[in-house]
DNA sequence: CTGAAAGCGCTTACAG
DNA sequence: CTGAAAGCGCTTACAG
């Protein structure tokens, strides 16, 4: 492997000049510059990014730290960070925290040792844990101690189901949410159940009624089939929003049990747009979390050391599918 | 940040020693060693990685470069291997080639430059670029160059399930194989077949007809409908075996469509064991690819330099589940 | 068994 | 604008 010392050899310089080309520093003059670019070539040299790292103590990788890189959302927001990352030409080092707050801090203090420049979190827990980093640190979905936070905005995306139902003519809906303990599920909850109580009116009101579970599978299945099973079908509601399209599908299935179609009997819709939900039957209304915004977000809030990091949520949309219709 | 310089005054000793009780070098004797370590405890030291790297020329760090790590089965692999590395305090570097050959050999030697101890590839392509590279490279899944491949046992598994069916009495069934200019599907199509063919006596014959396809679920959806909708019920397989978990569901997807039960008319296998294998009705009988041993295989391929790389087969089971039922 | 010292390959004030 | 030189924090022969 050649190093700095032969390039310059070979080009006749100093390694200072060499090093200077390499920062693109403008300072080189033209002649010489296209001396060491082509030495360099010739060579075939590549800096050696340890020396480059203890010199300046930060290398081209940023951290990435999610509960669990098998989960598809997260998965999705890896590769996004990872091509918004290699469009600098930084790589990204992965770590599954596995939801556990003493891994995740083990996690993100390994990275640090590691002396990434900047680390982008998932938060497993309400970790309040603050580390003492030299290089910027941000939430990614859920909020990682007092870092800033870049996240879907929950509560515009669950206005925006609200409207669309509404808009179909919906005057009968059960919300389920996530459990309110959690951020995500609180904001999600808030946004529908104000937008319904805006939309409501003396002349025109509309009987909404909210469901507390978790965001899974079972949960969805569970509390659709309290929703559906008892009443009558002049008192059923004639949609169903649920805070996540796990619960949306749990809902679709009791759905098919109560031998009630969907979305002529009722309308159904999930938050985040899952893989799964173009995949079942009939194909889930959704609202869809802006991966690709989240994603470029949070590396540009690493890289923009100038401005101040602050919080930001990215609208998502309503993509509208299958399981609504109009009543 | 304490240096090493740091802890060697505080202990009284010479950066050298630190140097080697931090190697874990039994050279050190107790009584210093003891006295260095308390010193380290105090200051919280931590060594510098990058001017280890720079000494060494090596870090603790894997790189793993899968296709698409959004794809369920390359999640399940990273999350395994991250765990498996964790287990010997490294780090792993992620990228994706996104199935382009051109991409993954860039981001190979990203990773190379960065001089991690090794890179595990799930290669994008039957890329055959030979990397002068002075640490170890290992192939996952799908063999990259000339490079060792740790695998499930394709063929091994096809074989497997070829035994289930016929436990339960199938004679006439189908085979939809992957394409066939893949070595994976040819594995599976081959043991597939072979286990039939010893299996099918003059007296016991089996009927077995093969149709090639996409791995995908539109393939396995179509040829489904080829070989089900045609033919009369008393000549009908009793059995398909799809290449692909992708590929059953498809199939599940048109049996409903032909009113066929599942697994009363018809049993279907698949392959993978995909999470959505048991989330689909009824549940998938597959196999399961043993990820984690894979996982295993692969970072000890990167750290036993001793013993000689080689390919690895690693067999899968059945997984028996509601698809399945006899004749 | 331990210390003194060289050196890994860069970057960056400091002069000129 | 360019060069000479110090130094980042380690590891590892080399002596003793």
């Amino acid at each position: 492997m050649p190093t700095i010392k032969d390039v310059a050899r070979k080009a006749g310089v100093s390694v200072g000049t060499v090093s200077r080309v390499l920062a693109k520093n403008d300072t080189v003059k033209q002649p010489l510059k296209l001396r060491v670019q082509a030495a360099m070539d010739e060579l075939d040299y590549k800096p050696n990014l340890a020396a480059r790292a203890l010199r300046t103590n930060s290398i081209d990788v940023v951290g990435l730290v999610v509960p669990d890189i098998t989960n598809p959302f997260f998965a999705q927001l890896a590769k996004n960070i990872e091509m918004e990352a290699a469009k600098r030409s930084h790589s990204v080092m992965l770590a599954n925290s596995h939801d556990d707050a003493e891994t995740e801090k083990t996690q993100i203090s390994a990275l640090l040792d590691r002396a990434v420049c900047g680390v982008i979190v998932v938060a497993a827990s309400d970790g309040s844990i603050t580390h003492k980093a030299d290089v910027p640190i941000v939430s990614l979905d859920r909020r990682f101690g007092s870092y800033p936070l870049i996240a879907t905005d929950h509560f515009d995306g669950s206005q925006k189901m609200a409207d669309h139902l509404y808009g179909l003519g919906h005057r009968r809906i059960a919300y389920i949410a996530g459990p309110l303990s959690m951020d995500v599920a609180r904001s999600r909850c808030e946004g529908f159940v104000s937008r319904i109580g805006t939309l409501s009116t003396t002349s025109d009101p509309i009987e909404l009624s909210v469901h507390e579970g978790q965001f899974d599978y079972d949960s969805g299945e569970e509390l659709g089939r309290t929703i559906l099973d008892k009443v009558a079908s002049d008192k059923r509601p004639t949609a169903i929003a649920a805070a996540s399209d796990q619960q949306a599908i749990g809902v679709l299935r009791c759905a098919r049990d109560l031998k009630l179609d969907v979305p002529l009997d009722i309308s159904v819709t999930g938050f985040d747009d899952i893989t799964l939900a173009t995949l079942v039957v009939p194909r889930l209304t959704t609202i869809r979390q802006p991966i690709e915004a989240l994603a470029a977000s949070a590396i540009d809030q690493i890289f923009e050391t100038n401005s101040p990091a602050q919080d930001k949520a990215i609208a998502g949309e309503v993509v509208k599918r299958g399981s609504t219709a109009a009543v």
